[in-house]
RNA sequence: GCGCCUGUAGCUCAGCUGGAUAGAGCAACGGACUUCUAAUCCGUAGGUCAGGGGUUCGAAUCCCUUCAGGCGCGCCA
């Protein structure tokens, strides 16, 4: 994790970066660090008045036995500065540098603009393989607010991990087995009517399994026939396999909409099913490490004081989640042979992948080291928890409605001229929404509140939509085909359009610690930030119909505004209209 | 009881690998559209960074502790 900042400049040094190295290359001698630490050490002032770089000199202090303001004005004294840099000034025990304004903005620019929609994009991943695991959602129930976490979260990081070259395996682990499945049929059986499912599927089985867990209350032997058709199943019987084939078929049909109107797409669909023939020789690679006992006649793994024992096999012999997640972990091992296995699952998971990954430990596998799980918080309504079973949840369908019908109204009251307004108000919309589940630190839990989803003003997704949107309009409306950047750049000097180009150049240190750190939120913020810096440059600096050096090179810096944004909002699975 | 997570402005949150006066958005109030899309921008107001202790030249940030809330802790997933 750490180190970041300076080693994915081997290859494509990102901009801001460029800057602190030829600052770091003339100080590291004066001070005697390596160059790496003193790059590391840069940090940008809170003010940028003080500068736009600046070497606290207060660690050198007990060595050099000075006070932190002398060493900062003895070091001004003998540096020699790289060209980028146009002033040192010593404030407090501070060295400010102040980059030459005309050499930012070329070499910005140029880094942007040269590389196009592969701005950011680094090596670091280069034969590297990634699987990640996410959004996986029990199948026979809707779509609710509560799944998008992980849906948009795992989209986002994978697309991150992609940018650095990763090669990523995206997995939909479906939740498609188990003693839920016996429980669907008992309510298909007993209040189903036979119907074929061939209307509204989802809605119907959603009926059935609210009605299930109500009746189960009255009727606890309903329970016990639950798990006898879940035996069933497993065992291969006919009819319980033809009703969960239904029911696999007509859900499936129905999120993959949901993944389709979203924007999101899986590698691979397989879900707990799929490793039922695998389970067996999993069991097995885990007796045969000796590390299984048998407790109240369950097959467990213990594993120590401090940790609840893994359970591998009930007592009546059926597989647990931890079971077809080892037969899982093995078989993504073998096929993909990943460097790292991300699971984006929510936090209230922690202790089943802590055992996971303890049982691959005691194994002496790798393996071990490869998983990881990515947690986040639960959504939850105003009045508590939600549950899907007491019928306590909001549908994703819902949502998405609302928000694309508000911006329906929008448009026709702001735009209404606008060409494919459908089509910009489900882009928008749907933006909204996903927006809002990556803005905040994926920790938090999130209370579910319609007047946040559907306030589209101030830190959404369709304020970054909107100021792309101004971008490309300034640049449809200048309609300047070539853009070749004019020797004189005083049009952006100025220091709204350089607090621009400053939050630009780091962009590619954005990427790589949004992944890192699994946390596409680093993203969004970085992203609202660009667009606050341009809506100000924009609001203060007239761009069409001034002279010709100042347009262009106006011009030139909304292009690579207008690309970064497309290419975060990308990041974060967010579509960029031209127009809306 | 034990473990994990969270606690920053009225509300929702950034900032947390220690650094300069703690920042946004929403809500409130006041401004800016005959000129590139006002889904924008500018300003005003709003803070014991949950409380206490410690480490440090320096703590919202690291350590300890107390409190509050969320989640989890053997045959569900």
């Amino acid at each position: 994790m750490s180190g970041f900042c300076y080693f994915i400049g081997k290859r494509r040094r990102t901009t801001m970066q460029m800057f602190k190295e030829q600052i770091a290359q003339r100080l590291a001698p004066l001070v005697d660090w390596e160059p790496e630490r003193v790059a590391a050490a840069l940090e940008i002032p809170p003010d940028a008045k003080l500068g736009d770089l600046a070497f606290p000199c207060f660690q050198l202090a007990p060595k050099l036995r000075k006070a932190p303001p002398a060493i900062a004005t003895d070091l001004a004294n003998r540096l020699e500065v790289p060209a980028v840099v146009a002033k040192v000034e010593v404030v407090g025990g501070y060295l400010n540098f102040f980059l030459h304004p005309h050499a930012l903005a070329q070499q910005v620019l140029e880094a942007v603009l040269e590389a196009g929609d592969g701005y950011g994009n680094a090596q670091l991943g280069a034969g590297k393989t990634i699987v990640i695991d996410f959004s996986s959602p029990n199948i026979a129930k809707p779509f609710g607010v509560g799944h998008m976490p992980t849906t948009v979260l795992g989209n986002s990081i994978s697309k991150l991990y992609k940018a650095l070259g990763y090669n990523v395996v995206r997995v939909n682990h479906l939740g498609d087995w188990g003693t839920q499945f016996g429980a669907m049929i008992v309510a298909y059986l007993r209040w189903g009517e036979n119907d074929p499912l061939t209307e509204d599927p989802i809605g119907k089985l959603y009926r059935l399994y609210v009605k299930f867990h109500q009746e189960e209350e009255k009727e606890p032997s309903l329970r016990d026939e639950a798990r006898a058709w879940f035996s069933r199943l497993e065992a291969g019987d006919p009819e319980a396999r033809k009703l969960w084939q239904l029911f696999y078929d007509v859900s499936l049909k129905n999120f993959k909409r949901t993944y389709d109107r979203l924007g999101i797409d899986f590698d691979y669909y397989t879900g707990e099913s799929f490793y039922v023939d695998k389970i067996d020789a999993a069991l097995e690679r885990v007796k045969a490490a000796g590390i299984t006992e048998v407790s109240d006649g369950a097959l467990v793994v213990p594993l120590g004081d401090d940790l609840p024992p893994c359970l591998l096999q009930k007592s009546d012999g059926a597989t647990l989640y931890a079971t077809r997640d080892l037969a899982a972990l093995f078989y993504r091992e073998e096929t993909f042979k990943p460097e790292r296995i991300i699971y984006v699952v929510a936090l209230d998971q922690s202790l089943h992948f802590k055992q996971l990954k303890l049982v691959l430990e005691k194994m002496g596998l790798p393996l071990a080291d490869a998983l990881v799980h990515v947690p986040f918080g639960l959504v939850k309504l105003p009045e508590g928890k939600m549950s899907t079973r007491r019928g306590q949840m909001v549908l994703l369908d819902d949502v998405l409605q609302e928000a694309t019908s508000r911006v329906r109204e929008i448009i026709a009251e702001k735009n209404p001229e606008l060409p494919q307004r459908e089509q910009v108000a489900e882009e928008v919309g749907i933006g909204a929404v996903i927006f809002h589940n990556l803005k905040n630190s994926r920790m938090r839990d999130i209370i579910f509140d319609w007047n946040e989803v559907l306030n589209f003003d101030g830190e959404t997704g369709p304020y970054l939509q909107y100021t792309h949107v101004r971008c490309m309009s300034v640049l449809r409306k200048a309609g300047r085909q070539e853009l070749a950047l004019p020797q004189d750049l005083s049009g952006i000097t100025d220091e709204v359009a350089q607090q621009v180009l400053k939050r630009l150049s780091q962009f590619p240190e954005i990427i790589v610690k949004a992944a890192e750190s699994y946390e596409p939120s680093t993203m969004s913020r970085y992203l609202l930030d660009l667009a606050q810096d341009f809506n100000r440059f924009y609001n203060t600096c007239r761009i069409i119909g001034e002279v010709e050096a100042v347009e262009t090179s106006r011009l030139a810096l909304v292009k690579a505004v207008a690309q970064v944004l497309r290419r975060g909002l990308d990041l974060l699975g967010l579509k960029a209209p031209e127009q809306m």
